[in-house]
DNA sequence: TTGTACTGTAATTAATTTTATTACAGTATG
DNA sequence: CATACTGTAATAAAATTAATTACAGTACAA
């Protein structure tokens, strides 16, 4: 993950949880983070589909909390903005070289444990948790 | 890390740690990588800036391991290759939000603790352990 | 002592990914 | 019906990453 995209998402739920219960514009966050409205926007839009955020269309409408931050780990929100393998993509080898064949299976299953050890980690904090510390 | 040097880098030291002693060639290793030669000298270079191999120049010149396999910790190799956070850069949130002023603070706390974590376990395995798959 | 096969490194280009921006249709509210 | 939002597409700009070209310097070996 060479993108911002975790930060952006933890600054975001972040925001609602510390807001309690208010509904917060898309405008509103995104002056917070300084980031452009529409990033928000693209970014509630995958929260939501992962659980995390309702939103309300028309006037008045925004974002806010699907579940009490009790009830939100982090490691959630690491899995809603997960796109890429955390320690980065694997080569395409030469299959006629002995290593170059077997190389990316055993490079996988490396990534894999990795990742789910972070994901374990992350998974030891609410959300809540990490609001107690503003 | 969106990127493929750390995949890249166990190649190479896998490569290095399989055929045991031999000097090889960038242009051998490019080989079995399928990636151009140039990029892993320049490897080759920040590994070596790291104690993890030798080099030399001239005809017959190339690289070897500047220890053995079991003297070397897979997360040796994934610092000598980090760079960027591992779980990605931060925003510049507004200054004149409370959350804006202080979640970078606490995004890098966490970030940093995530990244032990990885790093201890990284720390588990051998690249002879590694190289034992094969 | 000269040809050959390498490394080291700079400079440039190409490709890819990420972020920002513009624009606007659709929706809810008062 | 005006207003303030979301959702989303399309595009542009910026940043990062990888590939390529080029060549000076080094070591070996005939």
């Amino acid at each position: 993950m060479g993108n911002v995209r975790f930060a952006t998402a933890i600054h975001i739920m972040t925001l609602l949880a510390y807001m309690d219960e208010e509904v917060l514009s898309s405008e509103y966050i995104a002056g917070s983070i300084n980031i452009n409205p529409v990033l928000v926007r693209k970014e509630l839009v995958n929260l939501r589909n992962h659980g995390l955020v309702q939103s309300r269309e028309g006037k008045g409408g925004g974002a806010m909390l699907a579940k009490p931050p009790k009830q939100i780990l982090l490691a959630d929100i690491y899995n809603a903005v997960r796109q890429a393998p955390l320690l980065g993509r694997s080569n395409h080898p030469n299959p006629a070289c002995e290593v170059g064949r077997q190389i990316n299976r055993h490079i996988e299953d490396l990534y894999d444990k990795a990742e789910q050890t972070l994901v374990h980690q992350l998974g030891k904090t609410t959300l809540a948790d990490f609001v107690k510390k503003f």
